[in-house]
DNA sequence: CGTTAAATTTAACGGTGTTAAATAAACTTA
DNA sequence: TAAGTTTATTTAACACCGTTAAATTTAACG
C-alpha cells in the first residue's frame, strides 16, 4: 500500500516524542513505516522539508480551530492565552521547540501572526505597537521554550561545582531562590515574562 | 609544536564563519591545523564541549571587560546598551546565535546575568522584577538573533508565492511595511523589542 | 641516556543524508 | 485483457560524520 503524507509525519512526532530530535533519522523513520530510507525521498524532497512539516503539524495539533477575540475579552488576555497555546503545542514534543522554532516560513506561524495582528488592531492597538508586541512575544515564546527543553544531565551538573558557582553568583541565585520559594513555577515564569511584554 | 587550546578554538572561530555551524566539522578543523581528527579530542572531551567553548569565546570578545554600572547612567540604559553587546558579540559569527543560545552553563552569560542582577538591585529594583527582566530580555535576544540570522535561500522564497502569501496576511504584511518604510531597521527592531521588556 | 608523560597518527566502526538506477505496483487507455 | 504510463519503492553506493582503541611519535625530565 502507498505510503500517506500524514502517516509519514504522525510516526516521525511518535519517533521524536521518544528518540528527541537527534534521534529521528530517516532510516529508523523508515524502518518504523517498514520501507526503506529512500522511499521517504518520494514525499519530501529532503530532510529539512520533513522537520519543516513536524513542525507545521505540531502547531496545527493546537491551532486547528484558532478562535478569534471575543468582544467581552481584552487583547491583553486573549494574547496572553494564544501564547500559552502556542508553548503548549511545543511543549507536548520533545525538542517541540526546535523543531517549531527551527521551521521557517511556517504557514501556520503566519496566519497566527495574521489572526493575532487582527485582534490588536480590532482592539484598537496601534498597528506598530501591534506588530512589536506579537514579534517580540513570539520570539520570547521561543526562546523560553527551547532554553525549558534543553536536558542538562546529570554529569554536567556536578562538572558544574554548585556551591562555587553560587558563591559566585550570589545575586542570580538569590534572584532564582527567591521566585521559586515563593511557590511559583516554570508556567509562571514564562507568563511572568509574557506580561511584562504585552502589559 | 603542541597544539594549544586557543589555537584550535581560533581557527574553529574563522572556520565557523567561512562555512556556518554545519560547516565546523572536526576533520576540516583538523585539517586546517595541520593534524588528523582524532588529535582534537586530547584537547576536548568531545565536539560538543568544543562548540561551548567556541561560545565562550564569542562572548569574551565583548564581554572580557564588562563594565558595572557608573552611578549617572539609568539601570534602563545600562541593560539596553549590555543587551545590544550581546546581540553584537553574536551577530560577528555566522550563526553565532545558534553557538551561543545551544552552550549551555556558559559561565560568561551566568557572570553577564550576576553583573545584570547586581546593577538592576543596586539602582533599587526589586530581586524579582530584576530576574524577570533579565531572564525575559536574554531569551527575547537569543530568540532574535537567532531569527536574525537564519538563512532564506531564494528558492524558499519564491516557494513561499509572495503576493498571495501577502494577500492572505494583510494585516500582518502592513505591519511590516509599516515599519520599514517609515525608514526603521532590524537594529530598530531589537532595541524596540527589548524596550518594551525593559521599560 | 633512559624513562615517563604528552600529543598525535593510523585504522576502523557504525552511523548519517542523499543520489542514481533498477524494479515493482498501481492506475489508464486501447 | 493487454500494453503503456505514472506512481512508489528497493537496491546499491557515495561521501560524509563523530568517535574509539591502539600504536606511535614527540617532548620533558632526572
Amino acid at each position: 500500500m502507498a505510503l500517506k503524507k500524514q502517516q509519514i509525519i504522525k510516526e516521525a512526532l511518535e519517533l521524536l516524542n521518544e528518540s528527541g530530535l537527534e534521534g529521528v533519522t530517516l532510516r529508523k523513520l523508515a524502518s518504523r513505516l517498514n520501507v526503506q530510507a529512500p522511499a521517504l525521498y518520494w514525499h519530501f524532497k529532503n530532510k529539512h522539508a520533513l522537520v519543516n512539516e513536524m513542525a507545521e503539524a505540531i502547531l496545527q495539533t493546537e491551532f486547528h480551530d484558532l478562535k478569534e477575540r471575543e468582544k467581552e475579552e481584552s487583547w491583553q488576555d486573549w494574547l496572553l492565552n494564544m501564547f500559552n497555546h502556542l508553548r503548549k503545542a511545543m511543549l507536548a514534543y520533545t525538542d517541540g521547540g526546535r523543531v517549531v522554532a527551527g521551521a521557517h516560513l511556517s504557514l501556520t506561524m503566519a496566519d497566527l501572526s495574521e489572526t493575532a495582528m487582527k485582534a490588536l488592531v480590532n482592539a484598537g492597538v496601534d498597528l506598530r505597537q501591534s506588530r512589536l508586541i506579537i514579534l517580540t512575544a513570539t520570539r520570547f515564546t521561543f526562546g523560553h521554550v527551547i532554553e525549558e527543553q534543553t536536558r542538562i544531565t546529570e554529569k554536567e551538573m556536578q562538572e558544574l561545582h554548585m556551591e562555587s558557582f553560587n558563591r559566585e553568583h550570589p545575586t542570580l541565585t538569590a534572584g532564582i531562590d527567591e521566585y521559586f520559594s515563593a511557590g511559583k513555577t516554570i508556567d509562571d515564569l514564562f507568563n511572568d515574562g509574557l506580561r511584562m511584554i504585552i502589559d
